[in-house]
DNA sequence: CGCAAAATTCAAAGCGCTTTGAAGTTGCTA
DNA sequence: TAGCAACTTCAAAGCGCTTTGAATTTTGCG
């Protein structure tokens, strides 16, 4: 194993206080002293006990994550792109991450747990509900958390960081009518998550400008999943009045939204417009679809960078970020969209 | 906070070291004083500190993994699926992760910084290739490790799990023999990946035991995408002597394929048949496909549950389990195979 | 040149746990 | 009843780092 503090502060002839502070950062160490530590840690290669450390600082150098993957529960494909961002950031601060499956029903328990574990600096919570009982759980909790996403409900007293997603679909929703439409289907997430509802939100906000409403049998809440987007793009598709447009909540979905559409012998972009929000999913690429989506696009994983980075400099207690941020998204016109067809 | 070993130990009138071998399952404890100690311990919802045991220890409590998904490399989806089975195992013994993104070409350093960093009791590998230079840094670094997949050169002389990829090509070839298809194609995963190499080595194998070969041309390598699967089961498709079944290494890609296969206008399991490999990705499932897929089938959350399982064992010394573990994988028919249509 | 203030450096006390080596108890055998 | 092994329990020494409070050296100025 390599060197430690007392051994590298032997071969220096200083006191472990020296050293230690000159490596972290502390003002009252001469600079000259500074930089002879500095060199010796090169040529050493003395990397700090990070167990000592977080013994010695109380600090645990890590966040925790409350992951809705219990046994049985099924993995989202978001959550690899996320957490890829997350790992991406942490990284570079060398902080560790306890991701800890949990099912709905005791994730009340797994934070109260977790955060008396002293284990976990920090959590991190997700898929957010119109009005989410965990929000009030983990203030009571005195550990620092940040949330991806946001309620519905409620005021926003806590730390957040959300795309708009109202704002997105209602854009998307006005270059639909822009373009003519006037009867158009969404296909969403789960009803009972807050972006959900904000989206339709959006859209509806669009539709009622201009006195346009939405039809309850063109809307499905459902995970978004491929077979979910097949299922119900085809209910859609076979009732008396049609949709000339739809929204799909994800690129998943919106897979097979179009295998529906590609089955009815439509055509994407003349007979029927979609456009999807792009999470910006490697595997799924709105351009490479056989007709490019038009999107609203945001990127999950820059998300995951972004939320690490406030995460660790909330605990680290070095920059300070704003406590709430709202990502605008972008509305990317592909193929996908055209002028509603003729009746 | 909670109360910590000193209080506890004060509250019970004990020693610390009674009551942290009572807590350990030491022999040498009365048993009604374990019972006292281990009662106490309800009440007081007493916690160790990790952070002190790791330091006292000396282990870190934490796995490294080193994931392809440094900035601008793709994340993959099979990863997050991956990555639950071994959250699921590793929150029961409360060990952490160290997710280290890396791109290849740095990977040995950071196998090195992570195993000398001692934040890591075990490393995990994945994305085997054919030959591949980490298993010997990772001997190298007296650190257990365990590699999901193996080498295909070379002699398998570390620990692994790995599923068998010839076995499942074998058997899902042979099947299409007997159905009486000779000419067909497969969708592999990248060339110089040990698994993609060992599913065309099993292809081969039962293809060659009948006197049949396979056309270079009807072979495609590439990542595990929708639009790979696309591209090139159309290309397969314009081909003048097209496939009349195809192989593919995922059920990503033979998303791709069934889409480029509805789109020429044939009709799977009838025009075309298609087996798929299937990792049980819960957000693409081949029994909800509009025609179901034959598979081949191994949980891929159920090999991270396998290796952190075997990982954490090793490195606290308590069940033993096999070195070297291949799984079979169960050949499932359903609808998208058939008969060889007649010429 | 002398002395207070500023700049550096240090010794030592934890952080909360495990583990070693020793000590105190019991139970049996001779 | 002495003597020894088998049980139990304990005090104390770390693990490697941070941080407090004090000591030492430099610097600034009258």
């Amino acid at each position: 194993m390599g060197v430690n503090l007392k051994q590298l502060s032997e071969m220096l002839g200083l006191s472990q206080t020296t050293v230690s502070r000159a490596l972290n950062g502390y003002p009252e160490v001469n600079a000259e002293t500074r930089q002879r530590v500095l060199k010796a840690v090169q040529t050493t290669g003395y990397r700090p006990n990070r167990a000592a450390q977080r013994l010695a600082t109380g600090r645990a150098g890590s966040i925790g994550l409350v992951m809705p993957i219990a046994a049985g529960i099924d993995s989202d494909v978001h959550f690899g792109e996320f957490l890829a961002g997350l790992a991406e950031e942490s990284v570079k601060h060398d902080f560790h991450f306890v991701l800890n499956p949990s099912a709905p029903e005791d994730e009340e328990a797994t934070f109260q747990r977790l955060a008396a574990s002293g284990n976990v600096d920090a959590l991190f919570l997700a898929y957010m509900r119109a009005s989410d009982p965990r929000i009030s759980i983990l203030k009571s909790l005195s550990i620092p958390f940040l949330v991806h996403g946001r309620t519905l409900d409620g005021p926003a007293d806590y730390p957040f960081l959300d795309i708009d997603n109202t704002g997105a679909f209602y854009d998307a929703t006005r270059l639909l009518i822009q373009l003519g439409h006037t009867r158009m289907a969404l296909l969403n997430g789960p009803d009972y998550l807050a972006f959900s509802q904000r989206r339709k939100k959006g859209m509806l906000r669009a539709l009622s400008e201009r006195g346009l409403s939405l039809d309850d049998r063109l809307v499905n809440h459902s995970f978004m999943t491929d077979e979910h987007g097949y299922r119900s793009m085809q209910r859609f598709l076979v009732q008396d009045n049609p949709p000339t447009a739809v929204l799909c909540s994800s690129t998943v979905l919106a897979l097979g939204a179009v295998r529906a559409i590609n089955r009815a012998g439509l055509q994407i972009g003349k007979d029927i417009s979609l456009i999807a929000h792009d999470d910006v999913l490697p595997m799924l690429k709105p351009e490479n679809f056989t007709v490019p989506l038009t999107t609203t696009r945001s990127s999950l994983r820059a998300a995951g960078t972004r939320i690490a980075a406030r995460l660790i400099s909330r605990i680290l207690k070095t920059a300070d970020y704003p406590d709430q941020e709202l990502w605008r998204t972008e509305l990317i016109v592909r193929a996908s969209t055209g002028p509603a067809p003729r009746v």
